[in-house]
DNA sequence: TTCGGGCAAATGTGATCACAAATCGAAGGG
DNA sequence: CCCTTCGATTTGTGATCACATTTGCCCGAA
């Protein structure tokens, strides 16, 4: 809604916003990322540009790029017809991203080791508790974000500027597949191993933390398993 | 260069051109891929969306987009005035990058080894002869072009649509640098495990290819090791 | 000669328009 | 009742424009 008659958007309306130079293109990249690893968005949905910019109140050209952006690192998809819509899982493909997961983040987390101490502990604690509270709540968005924040900031710990983008875009690939597997199954049949992991960083065992990351990850490929016993949808 | 006053580009004067839909974008997109996988960018140097149009022959919309895609996979980097320009590398980068292909090169490779026969064994060879040919001459250009084939042909049989834009993105990443290190050190003084690799592909030995890569990735650490020791240039 | 100051050019960003292709709907015929 | 057909709408794409900011360069003063 361009009320003002400036081609550029009113700076918010505050003073100063102390924000260094937000665009509002990465405003729109990463609310469609956080939606992403919430799981708002539905796998085999399609979103247009027109409605996404109607939706957060800008014109469609920042989230023209915003969604380049997103699905060069397959996070969206754009099909041949040009339309742009939430990948689709399929068996395999969800194998491959488990399998680059235990790859990746395992060893991130023995780097991060280095790095964590007794007060990221503390904080991975909390998160935790808001993790386990979402768990036997059965609401898993909050979930999924949460869980998401105790990975990283695990992940971020490590100061990689390589390895963190890679292991986000495997998150922002299989979290809107998560979403309508919590769904199904439900979060309940979820066990994590969060809690070895926080021993882990407390004591500052490395290779324990990789470990538990490792497991954590292979109790996501049961879940998996379990629920494509009971049939599973891919569109 | 708007002869046309149509606004959208001629298509190609050709009466069928195969071609399922290119956009301009795409098109843009993969010459860049190109440049930055062939050294033709030099690390620090900026680039700008109307200098590339131009070069191009497009509109700087397409460009937009394209360097967007890219940036989002740090193959290009936008500085905090909104500046794109060639990422620098620092050695810590350079190690990170080196760390993550040694942790995901080799699996990838492993997998495709079930999907590769006699065929492929000849293909890499006539590659690797032209890789030979180009180290020998000291082309620069076209070793990175025919050493990324050799690897990729490999690669691209493990059918992999995740683990294989990881990949990419890191030879993206380290590619431009790569170029000023050959220049510097010579290509003379690589010593790839291509033949190991070749031979492994033709008796289908799995875990030999698997081998020969991280070799080849180490060697190519070693390159570095040996560069900075002669100082190390990051800008 | 060297160091500021200020003006012009360049650059990224966002908005808007035009157009082709695809999609979706309803109407009409089997 | 189902399928085809045709027209209106939607959607992505590319081009162009306006603007704020920054860069670059030239000129003048110390």
């Amino acid at each position: 809604m361009p009320v003002s008659p400036s081609q550029h958007a009113a700076p918010s309306s505050d003073v100063v916003t102390q924000a260094p130079r937000r665009s509002v293109r990465d405003e729109v990249e990463q609310s469609l990322r956080a939606g992403l690893l919430s799981g708002r968005f539905v796998p085999g949905h399609s979103v247009t540009l027109r409605g996404l910019a109607q939706e957060l109140g800008v014109s469609p050209m920042p989230v023209r790029e915003a969604v380049r952006a997103l699905s060069a690192g397959n996070a969206l998809e754009i099909r041949s017809n040009g339309r742009i819509q939430v990948p689709t899982m399929t068996p395999q493909r969800l194998s491959e991203i488990l399998t680059a997961r235990l790859l990746l983040e395992p060893e991130l987390a023995f780097v991060a080791a280095a790095n964590l101490g007794s007060a990221d502990a503390t904080a991975l604690r909390k998160i935790d508790d808001r993790v386990d509270e979402s768990l036997s709540g059965g609401d898993a968005e909050t979930y999924m974000r949460e869980n998401f924040a105790f990975h990283f900031h695990i992940y971020r710990a490590a100061g990689s500027q390589v390895l963190m983008p890679l292991v986000e875009s495997l998150w922002l690939q299989f979290a809107p597949f998560m979403r309508t597997v919590y769904g199904r199954v439900g979060t309940a049949a979820l066990d994590d191993h969060h809690k070895e992991a926080i021993a882990a960083v407390r004591s500052r065992d490395a290779g324990g933390l990789r470990d538990a990351i490792a497991a954590d990850i292979r109790c996501g490929m049961d879940l998996l398993d379990r629920s494509s016993e009971e049939g599973l949808r891919d569109e």
